[in-house]
RNA sequence: GGACCCGUGGCCUAGUCUGGAUAGGGCAUCGGCCUCCUAAGCCGAGGGUCGGGGGUUCGAAUCCCCCCGGGUCCGCCA
């Protein structure tokens, strides 16, 4: 026998034999809802009904008295139901069901281990083709340790989806439009498009720092000198605060790179060029289409893409496309967009601009309530075009998001919990443009900040912990451990360990915590390899192999699991059995943090019975071959929840 | 000012959607365990007004109301 979820198999079973029995001591009442739950004590059974509770209402007998009544008749009928040992009533009146571990432990045991690397993942009935778009990090800096939360996010959801039986294609947004991009292109440019020097994207970054700085400084100083004119005394000390902060920020920046630092300000300082203008010319220009704009910002973007491109691949994140934000001004779709609204009279023009009005649409259309939203909340409007003719980033990704939907049913936005209210936006502007089916399937996955202790990441400051430098130093202090414990194990072998191990650490610590809570980096915290964390996860799993590996024993599907008696051995069969059930419920809610949180559950319990019971020399080689089988399957299933959240699951540590 | 989110032992955190039995982990602290499948481990101890107050319910960390504390957003930034 071979379920595909035994644990939903057995609560078929109770649910069907509560019913019976509810239907025949107490004819003529059929609950609606029968509720079946996990006990907090493995005790008191392995599923539990508190619908005395309920009943006592209408039948106006105690609890307890109902639940002796009902476990009567289950038990009358239990011969119909191979997966029950027995059913007592319990407490103040629960009916406990105790799991028939001779079936469950053969069932779940031999389920996980036929259907191997498919064990848990439940496919769906309702299979659909998913567009997840996540990271689209600006390709003006490195990816920092707060958007790497979101890279790991994005890919697990995207690696559950897909075992669930959906479509699912990876989208990076490559946000090359606005400012910034033309910022970093200008002063690319100005250093004369210098050949990176390191890793691409840092590269990039530092010219980014230095011109941004620099333009910064100067923009100052001259609102300085107008506010003079203008004797305002509390503006004026605002601003020459913020002027020190960014002349602090430049000394940084001077001492760490010299040359390109004064380069630039050689070049910045002289007397005819106006940064702000022409930065928003090129700007301008990009959007326009201008071929020389073009090729100079889509080079920069490239060269810091490489190195993103390096950093994700190093975490083993890839993406099935690449879409260019410019493309959708370029072929028209933008403008398109914004006349469809136009004609939808859901805009109007506010000192040269052109704003829309989410809050007329939600009126209109009576969406507040489907949104979650209070009535007397009212939605700020979104500019849309600037009064000199651009754009604004949510404005193309209106166009972005229609695109999407022409190759996709669903759309999932991995993007920050700071950008609700553009999200919403976003789906308003798709209710208004009458793409009803599109706006209810685009879902906005939020996620929390990383926060440095005792401020926010700041990518203009420069200061943020850059993944890459995170991934460095897990790696190495991996490394250390892994020569301190096996010292024999070949050169090579260390080195991808301690990588695999490391990068693991990273990614788990990311995605244990709700995405919804704000997460405050810690070496130690992000980099953590005791018990809360992917190595003990990923050691459970080495050890589970090391086990079958020295063996050296078949198991076969008629192993006489009824010789796993003791408590522990029953828990970890529960946990397999339970396994489909978690991955579902993490699929169909979009929490990965519950995977994390399982399999960690999981490892512990494992690691429980490793110290505790034998397994190669236990009393009996029939007893040895029950328990090689459950160590099979526990190692199955950790490496199936592995693969979810994207950690390797390594076979020696 | 308004809207939304968060608040669980010293610190970090699960459980909150879908109410159920003594609130589950981890870090730190203290005490044990490597002649036996990897000690990144195991076993044990202490430590809790689930932010506060009301309410609903047989039953509330969980649902409702008020308050307090923290965060985020309310840009012709992204």
């Amino acid at each position: 026998m071979v379920s595909i979820n035994p644990f939903a198999d057995l609560k078929r079973q109770c649910r069907d034999a509560l019913r019976d029995a509810i239907l025949k001591i107490y004819s003529g009442r059929t609950p609606s809802d029968i509720p079946l739950n996990i006990p907090p004590d493995f005790r008191f059974g392995q599923l539990t009904s508190s619908i005395c509770f309920e009943l006592s209402k209408d039948i106006k007998t105690k609890p307890l008295e109902i639940a002796e009544k009902i476990s009567e008749g289950i038990m009358d009928e239990l011969h119909r139901y191979n997966l029950i040992e027995r059913v007592k009533a319990e407490g103040s009146g629960y009916i406990n069901f105790y799991a028939n571990f001779k079936e469950l432990s053969a069932l779940a045991i031999n389920s996980a281990r036929r259907l191997d690397d498919e064990y848990g993942y439940v496919k769906t009935n309702e299979p659909k083709i998913i567009i997840v778009e996540h990271t689209s990090v600006n390709p003006v800096h490195p990816i920092h340790i707060g958007q790497a939360r979101n890279s790991v996010l994005g890919d697990s959801i995207a690696r559950i989806l897909t075992a669930r039986g959906h479509k699912v294609s990876r989208h990076y947004y490559i946000d090359d439009v606005g400012r910034q991009s033309a910022l970093i292109a200008y002063g690319y440019e100005k250093l004369g498009r210098p050949k990176p020097e390191g890793k691409p994207d840092h590269f990039i970054g530092m010219i980014y720092s230095i011109t941004s700085c620099l333009v910064e400084i100067r923009r100052l100083k001259k609102e300085i000198e107008r506010k003079e004119a203008l004797a305002d005394s509390e503006e004026l000390n605002r601003l020459r605060k913020n002027l020190d902060e960014w002349i602090s920020v430049a000394a940084e920046l001077e001492s760490k790179y010299p040359e390109k630092f004064n380069h630039l300000l050689k070049v910045l300082s002289e007397g005819d060029v106006d940064p702000e203008h022409e930065i928003a010319e090129l700007n301008q220009k990009y959007e326009a289409g201008d071929r020389e704009a073009k090729e100079l910002i889509r080079e920069v973007c490239k060269i810091c893409l490489e190195g993103f491109k390096e950093t994700l691949g190093r975490a083993s994140i890839f993406f099935d496309s690449w879409d260019w934000e410019s493309d959708f001004i370029w072929s028209g779709d933008v403008k398109r967009c914004i006349e469809n609204l136009k004609r939808k009279a859901y805009v109007y023009e506010k000192d040269g601009a052109l704003e829309f009005d989410g809050e007329k649409v939600a009126q209109e259309l009576g969406l507040k309530e489907k949104l979650g939203l209070r009535e007397d909340y009212e939605i700020p409007s979104l500019t849309l075009v600037r009064a000199d003719g651009t754009t604004l980033y949510t404005t193309r990704d209106i166009a972005y998001s229609i695109w999407k939907f022409s190759i996709a049913d669903k759309v999932i936005n991995v993007v920050g919990m700071e950008q609700t209210l553009a999200q919403l936006q976003l789906k308003l502007a798709l209710y208004a443009l009458g793409h009803v089916n599109e706006a209810s399937n685009l879902v906005h996955f939020a996620y929390n900040l990383v926060n440095l202790p005792g401020h926010r990441m700041s990518s203009r400051r420069g200061r943020y912990v850059t993944f890459d430098e995170v991934m460095d130093e897990a790696a190495r202090r991996a490394y250390n451990e892994v020569s301190k414990r096996s010292p024999a194990m070949p050169e090579e072998e260390k080195r991808s360990v301690s990588e695999a191990v490391g990068i693991g650490a990273v990614k788990y610590a990311l995605i244990e915590t709700d995405p919804i809570k704000p997460v405050v980096f810690t070496w130690d915290r992000v980099i953590n390899f005791e018990k809360n964390s992917a190595p003990y996860i990923q050691y459970s799993h080495a050890r589970a192999c090391s086990i079958i590996r020295k063996a050296q024993i078949e198991v076969g599907e008629d192993t006489d699991y009824s010789l796993l008696k003791e408590r522990l051995e029953h828990e970890l069969v529960m946990m397999i059995a339970r396994f489909p059930e978690v991955f579902i419920d993490s699929a169909d809610n979009l929490k990965p943090n519950a995977i994390a949180d399982y399999t960690l559950s999981l490892a512990d319990k494992f690691n429980g019975f490793y110290a505790r019971y034998p397994v190669i020399k236990a009393d009996s080689s029939a007893l040895s071959r029950a328990r090689l089988g459950l160590v099979d399957a526990v190692r199955i299933v950790l490496r199936n929840s592995l693969n979810l959240l994207g950690i390797e699951a390594l076979e020696r540590m």
